[in-house]
DNA sequence: GACACGTATAAGAGTTGCCTTATATAAGCC
DNA sequence: GGCTTATATAAGGCAACTCTTATACGTGTC
């Protein structure tokens, strides 16, 4: 999941949302990004490529210029990775109690995409415990 | 949005994956750990701290072990960052250019309501050059 | 109290990542 | 052709990250 190393960094976020208003050209987005971060343009020129690279935009030439655009496919990638935890934010972590002590908790821990080098997941052969209690998870 | 920075590294995108299945003591996760990615005990306490410091675990003691668990904040953090791209891989894309033309664009139904209710998906609502069509890198 | 276990911290080395300045390539215009 | 605009690449410096080994700290046990 090389995904998550390219949007490690603030400067291609916000790049890509930039470009998720929308096509634009590798000078747009360098004025905007140097306004706000202060880097040089081969500073941004050089995220345009990382991003590129890895599949996080498409660009086409028009005459001199380079449009970009979003390439959702890692985004969704990203997003797949997400699925796993969002049963964590998705029940009222405060009736969770009442949940396990009905014995009637949802099976979580379905699949597992994971990036891990070496073979698959030695489950722990525990209680899956899904989402528990937090003592206090901030919900927003 | 410090969590894309935590979330960078394989091992702790890993080690949540396993704290995803439940709470987990430092030493069960170590075991795991080391087993896939072959490396020291420090190294991955280092990295536990990390996910605790950050916000995406949360911590008790029973006795001399350290029990950790998922702490969904700062995962919901990335989940809402991903919102204004969900979009994009909810059309398709191939047709675009179509249906803009037949001026039926707006009311498609969202699909895939499966299991939770999320967030109302606010379409990313870019005027024209939205999605565009490019052939798509599935993978890299 | 002494010792083993479970876990964390410290210090240092090697690697990676991002930025800068300088320069190259290509297109547009006179 | 020669100049300007648009964008990319090259090379080097510096900071940040992650690993390692060594060690400290708290807990349970005898």
């Amino acid at each position: 999941m090389y995904a998550f190393d390219v949007l490690g960094d603030p400067v291609r976020r916000r790049i890509l949302e930039l470009l998720a208003a929308g096509e634009q050209s590798s000078g747009e987005v360098t004025a905007t990004i140097r306004a706000e971060f202060g880097i040089s343009q081969p500073a941004v020129s050089q995220h345009l490529r990382v991003l590129r690279e890895s599949g996080f935009t498409t660009v086409r030439a028009e005459g001199a210029r380079r449009l970009y655009a979003v390439d959702a496919a890692p985004l969704k990638e990203v997003d797949a990775w997400l699925e796993r935890f969002r049963g964590f934010w998705n029940q009222r972590l405060d009736a969770l109690g009442t949940e396990l002590a009905r014995g009637k908790r949802a099976r979580r821990a379905r699949d597992h995409q994971a990036t891990a080098p070496h073979h698959q997941t030695t489950g722990p052969d525990h209680q899956t415990t899904g989402p528990h209690h937090t003592t206090e998870s901030s919900d927003d």
